[in-house]
DNA sequence: GTCTATAAACAGATAGAC
DNA sequence: GTCTATCTGTTTATAGAC
């Protein structure tokens, strides 16, 4: 099943030093030797390595990739047959979510990442789409189909999706202002909780009035 | 009431050309020699009209908030007294942020600007905040408060408050990933009505649902 | 594979003529 | 205010010893 395996020793620590530096100050304010600093390397390593700074951004690209698939693997959910069953795992999965883009905790560290090829159309925006934005999507809309009675794969359903997913994401991306208005001082565990539960409430109301307008 | 006058020739051809730059390319990654080309000036010009190329992001800063405020002017909504003016005040505001946002004219050419300075953490994001962020957000409590009979400040309006921005701000960050899954060229004129019509519905749904828990 | 030393290109900032 | 020319530091990439 684990086609590609996990890179080990300096290269390992390179790409890690990527993921990391590359989210959170973007590609180009990033160095070779703040990369080679953060993993303990020499600065010609990455030449050695990856050809290039790029072969390094291409390589923590991979890596991303891989992490999400693992990712998306363990929150691998139960079969579903009924509308209630339905909306319960789409309940599971928003929390879920919820944690992986807002927690801190395993794969979560490389959404900033994800974020910045996003913003750059850089080289790991295929991994982007096909290794997490577009199973978890096409997931939702079954979901959604089956709870709301309406076609998984319509265009409506689609877009109904990404008005839930947007909210989510929004939390990690507009995070300095939704603190600063909400007072917090930081999104910890506590208010992740209560940001699940708000987005689950809103899903259970955009469900049912979807439900009431298709019989 | 225009405290701050626009700037002209040389100084408002950079500032342009860094607020097109810097949110297309991140500031890192936008050189003083680019910057200079596209602004049609010299590269000297730079350091002598803003010290420094840090000066010219300040000052893109500036001006950004300056259009800002202008949008946010041209937008001050009618006054509403009833749940049903200020739902269908809500329903006007998601449009005119939709165009905003996801739109081609004026002051949403600065959008990209406004994300970048959100991800960088940059000088331009006090502005985001107090000139756009915190009225607009103030606002659309004000009139969810109206409308599902809620605390307008509550901590669970503003929180429902962050759920309707976040499902318009994502139409724009994701843009790739939504045109892709949604089979479209672009986001254009068509694509922006639809979205604003399925997260107006969603609102509606929202509503209904505060309304029905706080009597 | 890892290191030092260095090459070659580029960055931002400045001096001074006009 | 605008220009050319240049200074100084940093960037990525490479050569070659170990």
């Amino acid at each position: 099943m684990n086609d590609i395996p996990p890179p080990e020793g300096t290269r390992r620590a390179l790409i890690e030093a990527g993921l990391r530096l590359f989210g959170q100050q973007g590609f180009a304010a990033t160095s070779v030797r703040q990369l080679a600093t953060e993993a303990g390397a020499n600065i010609a390593a990455i030449a050695y390595h990856f050809g290039s700074k790029d072969g390094l951004r291409l390589a923590c690209a991979g890596e991303f990739g891989r992490r999400l698939g693992a990712a998306m693997t363990a929150a691998s959910g139960t079969t579903t047959a009924t509308a209630a069953e339905a909306r319960a795992e789409l309940h599971r999965l928003v929390r879920g979510m919820a944690g992986f883009l807002l927690g801190d905790g395993g794969a979560s560290e490389v959404v900033p990442f994800m974020l910045r090829e996003l913003a750059d159309s850089g080289p790991g925006i295929e991994a982007v789409y096909t290794g997490f934005a577009e199973p978890t999507h096409r997931r939702l809309c079954a979901l959604w189909g089956l709870a709301a009675g309406t076609d998984p794969e319509d265009e409506a359903t689609r877009l109904a999706v990404f008005t839930l997913v947007g909210q989510l994401m929004y939390f990690r991306i507009g995070q300095p202002v939704v603190a600063r208005r909400m007072g917090w001082a930081s999104i910890g565990a506590a208010e992740t909780g209560q940001i699940a539960d708000r987005i689950i409430r809103n899903l259970d109301a955009m469900l049912d009035a979807d439900r009431g307008t298709v019989p």
